[in-house]
DNA sequence: GATGAATGAGAGTTCATTCAT
DNA sequence: GATGAATGAACTCTCATTCAT
């Protein structure tokens, strides 16, 4: 269903270096691209931020495209780590649903720079690997999913199984909207007031009973 | 409230032919940008492709940026008119407002290609300027909150005008759901039934009746 | 039977400009080939000793190879009009022939420099080019061809038709020795002794009557 | 007369070793510089087909054109060898010059592509290594030198001693010719073809008999 | 003696912008 | 008002060479 991973080639053999030397990379490439953009960003700030030359710097990638990877990457894996972290499955769908986005929203709020970055430059990727980044998107779009499910299996939520990813897609699209909007939303609500707010929308329609 | 509109300076007297031409860049620039990115598109293309020289070009433009300014307003104003267009704003705000979310969207799908780019390329307009097209984005949300005041005014809405704000977000942004997700909701949906369902689930919370 | 031309694309428009401009470009290209050979010599150099800017440059040619090509092309066609211009085509084969080979090894003699460059660096040319440019030597030596031929009917040749492209290619490369192998053959023969010398050796065996 | 072999400092010590590793490092150099060139084939390539590291390939070289010093030499060595293995010198002179003549005509055909790597390479090794390198041609010339010579004496070749150098290279150069035109030779002539009509062009002159 | 990660000068090429015509 | 040739800073990427381990 999801595309593979992409590996990068490396000229360096030692994997225990690359992955160090990557996580460097994506570190000051993150902040790199959060602050002037990746178009905008070049290959020796990179380096520099890395703490290495630029010669360096290409032993571990292949092309600045690559950087771009491997930070949405790292940002996608961040985001589901996080997300996992913070959802405990025990419990009726309908309250596990409640804490998952309450979870999600929190993250979105922590990480909004990330999530800005990975909208706004992702594109710049090459047509395959885009592909690849957009699917780890659905994968947690799919956590919402199952949850749902569940939900709809144990009768704490009705949802007609036609609607369970729209409604999975519901969520997501209102927890990035928070850091889309956040100029226009920070004005009126905490984050807090948001979560709940948008949740008693969400589950009205849903939930059997709150 | 909304930042004032940015004047590009040019160097040609006749405001006439100014509008003409800028016309013609825009029409242009649009599909390059959509098909290429802005930061992959040349200058020199947009002036082919607008059927005139780079030094014409220039002569309407003071940067490349501004072309990108003047393609994110022009796609603002054709999405504002073509919304306003929709609207009846006879009935009740309830009506009204099914009204304008099925134009919305409508809209929506139609300039998906545009929408897109708005969001993936504005970021790389100055500061400034960036503002004002954001701006933009408000007024289209404030259609809405016209429309949700309305209905609460006439009674057809039941909904707490502390709220107002952010159902009009939630409006706008679950219809760019509809672009942005679209590799994914189309699999599922017709935008029609998209449409239904989404209003479903955002009028149940504060219709009086439907 | 030769290979067409190829046509480097111009961003000029002005074909006078273009003409005009390689011939700087080839001019300034020569020298610093002939001098640092084409790996070494830089895009930025061929562009200073042109008398302009690198993006100049670039305005006239595609990439470094084109420079080459060129260049090449320059010096066979240079070598083809002083060798057509010094042969006068009248009296018998024999005659003719004479003259021919006295106006060739003195034209490689002249412009030894440039016949090494292409021996030395044309192989650097993408291979559709590098065919076009060997096609080019064919053509000279089929003014050998010819001339031979006409010998032959003429009857001041004896020579067998089946190695008329031998003794074409045998001028040719001993002409060329003269360049390849200066360094040895300087210390012991003018120009004109070492012509008369391979004269006499290729026509023994051929010439009728001398 | 000729000028003193390079000698390349190592920084190992034990001879055996290096001349085992240089060997390693010549035939697979020799390859890579026939099928991608001098200047497009790197550091890394060598040191990866000759089966080590590109930091061992450094305790063997100090620089990649000592490596091309080697390969051209090698080549040379090959030749020559070859061809002192090929020639019997018994009998008169005009016999050993068909026979070396033969000889190094085949050697040409089966080292061509070698033979053409230093025509198009060499030119890239330092003026002091290359004069050189162009000395161990001259060597394989005296090979020819001594066999017309011995002829003159013998009787069995008719000569001026002044001219006894330019048969020589005129024998080099034909037997390179089928090197360097082989894609125009090709078509007409076999080898054996080949060889026979040159050696019956170049002995017609000189020889008393044959 | 062997390794390979690190280096950084320097390469070819692009393109927004200018300005003389 | 229109043109398009000229500019050169800035870009991404390469690779011969070094040296600590």
């Amino acid at each position: 269903m999801s595309e593979k991973r992409k590996t990068i080639p490396s000229l360096v053999k030692d994997p225990k270096l690359i992955e160090k030397r990557r996580e460097q990379i994506i570190e000051a490439a993150v902040h790199l691209f959060i602050n002037k953009g990746f178009h905008k960003t070049t290959t020796r700030e990179i380096a520099r931020a890395s703490g290495f030359s630029i010669g360096t710097l290409y032993e571990y990638i292949e092309s600045k495209e690559d950087v771009l990877y491997l930070v949405c990457d790292a940002i996608h894996a961040e985001m589901e780590t996080r997300l996992r972290e913070a959802i405990n499955f025990n419990g009726t769908g309908l309250k596990i649903l409640k804490l998952a986005i309450r979870s999600f929203f929190r993250v979105m709020d922590q990480m909004s720079d990330r999530v800005l970055l990975i909208y706004q430059e992702s594109k710049s990727l090459p047509k395959e690997t885009l592909r690849y980044v957009l699917g780890r998107e659905e994968e947690i779009a799919q956590i919402f999913v199952e949850i749902l499910q569940k939900g709809i299996a144990d009768g704490s939520l009705r949802l007609d199984e036609k609607h369970v990813k729209l409604m999975a897609d519901n969520i997501m699209v209102l927890g990035e909207m928070w850091v889309f909007r956040r100029w226009a939303l920070h004005k009126h609500y905490t984050l807090e007031e948001y979560t709940e707010k948008q949740i008693t929308l969400l589950l009205r329609e849903i939930s059997v009973s709150d």
